[in-house]
DNA sequence: TGCAATGCATA
DNA sequence: GTATGCATTGCAA
């Protein structure tokens, strides 16, 4: 470093705030019952910084009193500021005595926050020559630095970053520190009560930095918004533009930096260590003496200070004593004690028979017994949500209401693996039924242990999502519905997620015990309720033929996961980027010079002046030319370098919900994605995927659908297989209205909305004009929903009445579909719900309600319903199919993902032609219609190839 | 930290 | 107009 002399100025108050929070878990309490958090926060901070830095000068600069200049624009101006915590009003004095036991200068100035004052003084140092470093965490410092002034910043577990220019411009992606004060306005600050824009974050600050560059020229600017979101901030802009005052730090405070005052100089020490042992600061007092006892320059590394010694050891599982493991020694029943019909049972109040089974004798003995019985309730327990990652830590099981027993298993590896051998007979006996809650997820589960589950199985959760598809089906709903029993909270056991939660091998066995056998005994119970009630719901069949195979498949195509070129999604962030270079340089060369893309004058001077794009280019009302989205996306087709403006401003979303979240997706252990299929929770049959969701990658835009390329086969001897149906919901409801002449125009496998739009406009098939099939495509995706003239009209650029007409038509030449649409309807009013093909229900209370905005919609779940629902059958038909196949002919090909028409496949090249052949024939076959289904196939190396 | 509202990705 | 999941934001704790 130069000779330049080097002023810190301590911002003091966020310091104390900042040592005080750090302690907040355990805060410091001394013998005479003060807390002294706050002081040993703030001191461990400031020698920190002199034994690093050794400073020339040094000043702590304090508040006094609040900004009256700020209150007086906004009266709301830090007012929701919780109470300051006594810690710290009783720390601020003792500070204050300390640094003048040290001889370090405060400043204070009455009705200027410390902001202010260090603000006005770094400016003051600048023009004297100085480097200052501000030394606090609050990025409101950030539009305070210059190339002479930096923010000294403390970072989460130990150290200090420094903030100059670059960092700034990275960390708020700004050109020049000053915008942070646009950034600060826009985003508002809830701490101190900065208002901004409603409905401005973070992210969206940044994007509208990118494009405007100022407060000013945004709310200059807000006709090139869209929705919501320019209401808001055309009704705002006052409040932005205050906003933006409040978060300036003044400039100009009456405080005048005195280099010789600020001169860092030997302390008192004696009277700093008498201070110190009041505080019965011990260990800081030592740190104060080394800091500044002469010889020490540098701190020895070697010193094993502080954190080493609060390694937290997780507490070992408690091993019971033998007593308690006995198998039928201990009956730890509770009495039933009488309740009325009003409170619900709960573990506390029932009388049960809960017990864990010891290892060695009683284990074999249990198991012994187990293998006898003909149905049995299991629940594992484990150590997380994620079946890939989590281990086992138990397994309850149950076969007799109000009795259970628990097999706790042991946290090494191989132990475990011992004690499942032993279950493995169990589990993969054919004959003894196996019921569960959830069973995917056990099934997952055990499949990491190397255990497949075999026999009949029976899921509640399934079973239940039959009987009600609207309703939810976790355990605790279905125990309070349908048993009035309360089971016991996880939370109650491991705390709330997030900073104490337990892991379940760390919950005591007996509640382990208690929890897992409970929640086996309930599924028991569930069970026995369920079993009646699927016949009632005539459902059984789609119970035993689909839901409960499908769960077997499902957990297999879980586990499988999908190959993602691991180094191509932890680059594609970067390459998204480099496509952005790209744009640009595509950009200026059509364009012939550079400029910034994302100010709006420039691009519409470039576009409309220089290129001439347009004859009479829209303006705006502040007389710019405008290039909002539906301008450019008008010339869009003719334009190259309107498409890839277009694409350049569409990638920040792209980039923040695929591109930079499914790299975190990946799993450690297998390199792959595996996705979590929800069975139970779509209304319709459909599933659905998450964690991540598989089911939504971008396929309509060309740079949205690159994601996809990040989908690849198992390795080179693989390649993806993407089978898909064709029109799968137009044919069903063509099959079930049985709509001739739709169903005619199937058979001779037409293109359908052309077909449609030669009727309805009663044009010779080959004289369809685009936008003709075009309406006709949205009109048959209309009846799939349930159409209305009005949204109709939405979709189109037809009018109402055209759109009245044109549905009129339609029902004209579709007769039966109309007929089909109504009878729906009647069916559901006369009896409560609709069904698919296989009998599946969905439940329309609604359909008979007075209030015609609310029985519309039942009305369109009626009709929309049978057909989505019945394509969520026959597609779970045929997974099943394939899976068994797949499976019986020992194929290396695996089932991968189902985007609800369509499946994909990891297939080892020798199999392709079968499997081409296998899979469209099951998809094709799955269910007889009166119409054909239709199976398109395609292939690649990758999932956008695949299409 | 958890919730609702908004907007947008898919079929 | 149907069915989903998720990122971001603001607000309530």
């Amino acid at each position: 470093m130069s000779d330049q002399k080097r002023l810190f100025l301590v911002d003091a108050f966020a310091l104390i705030f900042r040592g005080y929070y750090a302690f907040i878990k355990n805060p410091r309490i001394n013998s005479k019952g003060v807390d002294t958090s706050a002081i040993m926060g703030f001191m461990n901070s400031l020698l920190d910084v002199i034994k690093r830095e050794r400073p020339d000068h040094l000043a702590v600069c304090f508040d006094k009193g609040g900004s009256t200049d700020r209150v007086e624009m906004y009266a709301e101006y830090k007012a929701n500021r919780d109470e300051t915590p006594e810690a710290i009003k009783i720390a601020v004095p003792i500070i204050q005595d300390i640094l003048k036991a040290m001889h370090i200068p405060i400043m204070v100035k009455a009705g200027f926050e410390a902001d202010d004052v260090i603000g006005t003084l770094s400016k003051q140092a600048e023009k004297e020559g100085y480097k200052t470093f501000m030394v606090t965490p609050d990025k409101d410092f950030a539009q305070l630095v210059s190339e002479n002034i930096f923010m000294y910043r403390p970072v989460f577990g130990g150290g200090y970053e420094t903030w100059g220019i670059p960092e700034v411009q990275k960390k708020f992606e700004v050109e020049d520190p000053l915008q942070v004060i646009d950034f600060l306005g826009m985003m508002g600050d809830s701490s101190d009560n900065i208002p901004g824009l409603p409905g401005v974050g973070e992210k969206t600050a940044k994007k509208f930095l990118a494009q405007y560059g100022s407060m000013e020229n945004l709310l200059a600017n807000t006709h090139e918004l869209k929705g919501k979101m320019k209401e808001k901030i055309e009704a705002n802009g006052e409040l932005g533009i205050l906003s933006k005052k409040l978060a300036t730090i003044m400039l100009d405070v009456p405080v005048t930096f005195d280099a010789k005052d600020f001169e860092l100089d030997h302390p008192d020490i004696e009277a700093v260590k008498n201070i110190f042992q009041d505080l019965e600061f011990r260990r800081l007092t030592d740190n104060f003496l080394k800091t500044f006892s002469t010889e020490t320059e540098t701190t020895p590394t070697s010193a094993p200070q502080k954190q080493e010694a609060q390694k937290v050891t997780p507490k070992e599982q408690k091993s019971a004593g033998a007593g308690q493991f006995s198998l039928f020694g201990v009956d730890d029943s509770v009495t039933t004690e009488t309740t009325s019909e009003y409170t619900r049972q709960t573990a506390k109040t029932s009388s049960h028979f809960y017990q864990s089974v010891a290892p060695g004798i009683a284990t074999k003995l249990f198991i012994k017994n187990l293998m006898n019985q003909t149905s049995v309730c299991f629940d594992t327990e484990t150590t997380g949500l994620n079946p890939i990652t989590a281990e086992l830590v138990g397994i309850a099981f149950s076969w007799e209401i109000g009795k259970g027993f628990y097999m706790p298993f042991p946290e090494d590896k191989n132990e475990a693996q011992e004690l499942i051998e032993q279950l493995r007979p169990f589990f993969e006996s054919e004959s003894i039924q196996k019921i569960g809650q959830n069973l995917k997820y056990d099934i997952k589960v055990l499949a990491k242990y190397n255990v497949t589950v075999k026999g009949k199985l029976f899921d509640t959760m399934l079973a239940h999502y039959l009987i009600n598809p609207d309703m939810r089906h976790n355990m605790d709903v279905l125990a309070e519905t349908y048993l009035n029993y309360t089971p016991i909270s996880i939370t109650e056991l491991i705390g709330k997620k997030g900073k104490n939660q337990l892991s379940m091998r760390e919950v005591d066995l007996e509640k382990q015990t208690e929890y897992a056998v409970e929640d086996a005994d309930i599924t028991l119970q569930l069970k026995e309720h369920f079993e009646k009630e699927l016949g009632e719901a005539n459902t059984q069949k789609l119970f035993d033929e689909i839901e409960i195979p499908l769960l077997r498949v499902l957990s297999t195509m879980e586990l499988e996961g999908i190959n993602l070129d691991k180094a191509f999604l932890n680059s594609l962030s970067e390459q998204l980027n480099t496509d952005i270079a790209n744009l640009e340089k595509s950009i200026y060369d059509t364009a012939g010079e550079e400029f910034n893309i994302a100010s709006p004058k420039q691009l519409g001077i470039i576009l409309f002046e220089k290129m001439k794009l347009v004859d009479k280019p829209k303006k705006t009302k502040t007389g710019q030319y405008s290039t909002s989205e539906d301008v450019l996306s008008y010339l869009a087709k003719d334009h190259k370098i309107i498409r890839n403006i277009l694409d350049f401003r569409g990638l920040s979303k792209l980039k923040s919900t695929y591109v930079d979240a499914l790299p975190t997706q990946v799993e450690e252990t297998t390199g792959r994605v595996h996705t979590d299929y929800m069975q139970t929770v779509a209304a319709t049959g459909r599933l659905s995927s998450n964690n991540p969701n598989l089911q939504n990658i971008p396929i309509r835009t060309e740079r949205g659908r690159q994601v996809r390329k990040a989908f690849i086969p198992r390795n080179e001897n693989y390649t993806l297989l993407a089978a898909d149906y064709s029109q799968i919901e137009l044919r069903i409801i063509a099959a079930l209205s049985k709509e001739e002449t739709m169903i005619e125009a199937f058979k001779n496998g037409e293109d359908i909305h052309a077909s449609t739009a030669s009727k309805v406009f009663d044009v010779p098939l080959n004289q369809v004009t685009r936008e003709q099939r075009s309406n006709a495509k949205t009109v048959n995706f209309g009846i799939i929903y349930g159409v209305s003239a009005f949204g109709l009209s939405n979709q189109t650029d037809l009018s109402r009445s055209e759109s009245k007409e044109l549905i009129d038509t339609y029902y004209a030449t579709y007769p039966k579909l109309r007929n089909f649409i109504s009878e729906q309807v009647d069916f559901a009013r006369d009896n409560g719900y609709v069904q698919t093909v296989l009998g599946r229900r969905r439940y329309l209370k609604d359909i008979n309600s007075r209030n015609a905005v609310v029985r519309g919609a039942a009305e369109r779940n009626a009709v929309n319903a049978p057909i989505q629902g019945s394509a969520a059958d026959i597609i779970k038909i045929a997974m099943i199919n394939i899976h068994e196949k797949l499976i019986a002919g020992n194929y290396k090909t695996k089932m991968l993902l189902q985007v609800h028409d369509e499946l994909v496949f990891d297939v080892y090249k020798p199999e392709l032609d079968t499997i081409k052949t296998l899979v469209k024939s099951e998809m094709e076959n799955a269910y007889k219609l009166d119409v054909p289904l239709d199976v398109d196939l395609d292939i690649g190396d990758n999932w956008l190839e695949a299409h």
